[in-house]
RNA sequence: GGACCCGUAGCUCAGCAUGGAAUCAGAGCGACGGCCUCCGGAGCCGUAGGCCGUGGGUUCAAAUCCCACCGGGUCCGCCA
């Protein structure tokens, strides 16, 4: 079977060069092949330099003979340009789909091996937001591209249940339990009850953190900040009370002879020390959030092998403190003291190790602290924890971690730590996207001020649902709407390098024109509408006609070149190159469609029109996998 | 103060890693003008719109590589 089309014209080319290389004498296996400019045949390959010392090899080019899929040979502006022979590519093109399927795209060179992503991972204490929603995504989608080159995926989501924010959620959860177990009950989503619970708790001991410390401060500028400050928080208590009075009153009345700061603190650390009663209340509180995750994580096709629980594999193994005194024992050189706290000059580690390229490091990393002088682990000593324990037992070739960009410099140090201890830290990625910007305000879920992926996905659907009540029946039309809302959704996200901040926008989002999700779907419902009209023909081969449109050699191409392409985005795991590529087949298959009739064709052209309609969808439909864009057959 | 990322059409973005094309640096949105007696118009075709942030450098060749600067974002916590 073949699966790269384009690499036996690649193959016949390299043979063109070797000849090349023998009738001259010059060595041309440095060059690379590439795909050659529209006008310009099929591949291409820059000889300017041989050429200005050498112009004798215009002569020996005249010499070369056409093999294989080779029709013509040129040298033009100093690229020596190969073009193919459309029919016999055609056909190989074609036939390589029909014979693949579903695996079609997949080459020896997308390559298989054991990879963990951990993706997601947001604290467990309210919705997932559009800035959780970029990284699930793309998480998710780099997972779905491992699996189909066959790798063997693991994607874990890291529930960092230590933390004071969670404290925060459990305890205003326990402090008025009946009352939200009642809401979720009636039908409220978990996860945004429980949101609001958070920024409600946090915000009561805002105002009590600052009303204590404005009194105690005689400075009279400094009295006018923590009261600025404070009144913000009132503000934010205003806020919920305008939405949801009964959840703030009861909150705020059982949270009253409490001082929620404080017990957040003894929360912490009895929840790290085991205490079985602070656990459970705790984790009812999470249990809770995560019904509220799933149901979310599913509604976009996105699922998990497994959750990482913090405390079970940093805490209760005693793995965290384990390491700490590995650390000090392997790096002792680099070990400093502040009061009892333990920190490490990475830096200095780093710069005599010389570790700056094979862990790329930036220039800069401040020192690492591993404990806080009362001993007790800190974040970055937890995380290192779990990747020692990762690396330990899923004995990975790589793992693969989708973390904000803001988190550069602890997991820059985190691999350096690693490699301290003597782990192969370049095994570690850190897969870095950058923020989702709101227009106007910064997102805060403290203030309870979030976009979150059920809001973004509700109004997805609503917008679909405008497009499609008039043209579909009911019950057809309530199929594709979330189908459509999602492959809208998870398109935009990815479409955008995560190297650039996301500055969000309903509108731009919410596309639903060309170069979008709706596009791409609306392009695979064409393809098998045709399909449908002509009974989905079993087509197990195909002959090529005597001559191709433009459009055709266009949109054989684009297929033919799939496999290369993906091999590519498995490389260098650039997912807008993807949706880059699908969003040019589909664009090519549109004008296809536009300018060939495939059902009223005569009938030689219609077979082999049909047959590439049927290889258009398998691939197409094969890369909407990978993207986690639903694919329909009516929409 | 130091480090990292971004700067391409009015707006949102590809292209930069691995420099390469003959009068033309690509999409989408928005604007303007066409195309349904014909497989689904969420489509197709066309017009207008760019000193690729600025200034140097390297090269036969720079949006792409190097240096400096300017704008925007992020990080530099006994937070996560």
């Amino acid at each position: 079977m073949i699966y790269d089309p384009e690499e036996q014209v690649e193959a016949d080319f390299k043979s063109l060069l070797a000849e090349l290389s023998s009738v001259t004498g010059m060595d041309f296996s440095e060059v690379k092949p590439g795909r050659a400019r529209e006008g310009f045949g099929f591949m291409a390959v820059p000889l300017h330099t041989y050429l200005k010392n050498n112009p004798g090899i215009a002569d020996a080019i005249k010499s070369l003979r056409p093999r294989g899929l080779i029709k013509r040979i040129d040298l033009v502006n100093g690229f020596l340009n190969i073009d193919i022979d459309n029919y016999a590519y055609a056909e190989l093109v074609i036939n390589s789909i029909l014979s693949a399927g579903g695996k079609y795209g997949w080459s020896p060179r997308c390559g298989g091996s054991r990879v963990v992503i951990e993706h997601t991972s947001a604290n467990p204490i309210h919705q997932l937001h559009t800035g959780h929603g970029r990284n699930m995504i793309i998480g998710d989608t780099l997972s779905r591209l491992h699996r189909f080159c066959g790798s063997e995926v693991s994607t874990r989501f890291y529930v960092d249940d230590c933390g004071p924010q969670v404290m925060y959620m459990a305890i205003g959860y326990q402090s008025a339990k009946e009352l939200i177990n009642e809401r979720i009950r009636k039908g409220a989503k978990p996860d945004k009850v429980l949101g609001a619970v958070y920024s409600i708790t946090y915000a009561v001991g805002e105002v009590q953190r600052l009303s204590t410390a404005e009194r105690s401060v005689e400075n009279d500028d400094e009295k006018r900040k923590l009261i600025a400050e404070r009144d913000e928080w009132v503000g934010v208590l205003a806020k919920w009370s305008s939405e949801d009075e009964e959840l703030v009153n009861a909150l705020a009345s059982s949270l009253g002879g409490v001082n929620v700061t404080d017990e957040v603190g003894r929360w912490v650390r009895e929840y790290e020390r085991g205490n079985q009663e602070i656990r459970s209340k705790v984790r009812e509180g999470i249990e809770r959030i995560f019904d509220g995750f799933k149901s979310t994580l599913s509604s976009f096709g996105a699922s998990f092998d497994a959750f990482d629980w913090e405390s079970e594999i940093a805490l209760d193994t005693g793995l965290a403190k384990a390491l700490v005194d590995r650390i000090v024992a392997a790096g002792a050189d680099y070990v400093e003291r502040l009061g009892g706290a333990v920190t490490v000059d990475v830096e200095r580690y780093a710069k005599d190790h010389d570790l700056a390229n094979s862990l790329s490091l930036p220039k800069f990393l401040p020192k690492a602290m591993l404990t806080r002088s009362d001993g007790s682990t800190l974040y970055l000593t937890r995380d290192l924890a779990y990747a020692v324990w990762c690396l330990d037992s899923c004995k990975p070739s790589r793992v693969i971690r989708v973390i904000g960009s803001e988190q550069t410099h602890p997991q820059a140090q985190l691999r350096v730590l690693l490699h301290m201890m003597g782990y192969d830290a370049g095994r570690i990625m850190h897969y870095s996207y950058e923020m989702v910007n709101m227009p106007g305000a910064k997102m805060s879920s403290r203030r309870g001020r979030i976009v979150s992926m059920d809001d973004l996905l509700e109004e997805a659907e609503e917008r679909v649902w405008k497009i499609v009540k008039d043209r579909l029946s009911k019950e057809e039309a309530g199929k594709v709407v979330k189908a459509v809302a999602v492959g809208a959704i998870r398109f935009s996200f990815l479409s955008i390098s995560p190297l650039k901040v996301l500055e969000f926008n309903w509108d731009k989002l919410l596309d639903l024109k060309q170069n979008s999700g709706p596009f791409i779907q609306y392009s695979y419902v064409r393809a098998s509408s045709i399909l449908e009209k002509a009974g989905y023909p079993a087509i197990t081969g195909v002959a090529a006609p005597k001559s191709l449109s433009e459009e055709e050699v266009k949109l054989i191409r684009d297929l033919g070149g799939l496999p290369r392409a993906l091999a590519e985005v498995s490389s260098n795991l650039r997912l807008e190159n993807l949706v880059d590529y699908v969003n040019r087949m589909a664009t090519d298959f549109n004008v296809f469609y536009e300018k060939s009739p495939v059902i009223n064709a005569e009938p030689e052209l219609r077979d082999f029109r049909l047959a590439l309609v049927t290889a258009f969808r398998t691939a197409l439909g094969n890369v909407m996998n990978i993207m986690g864009i639903p694919i329909i057959e009516h929409m």
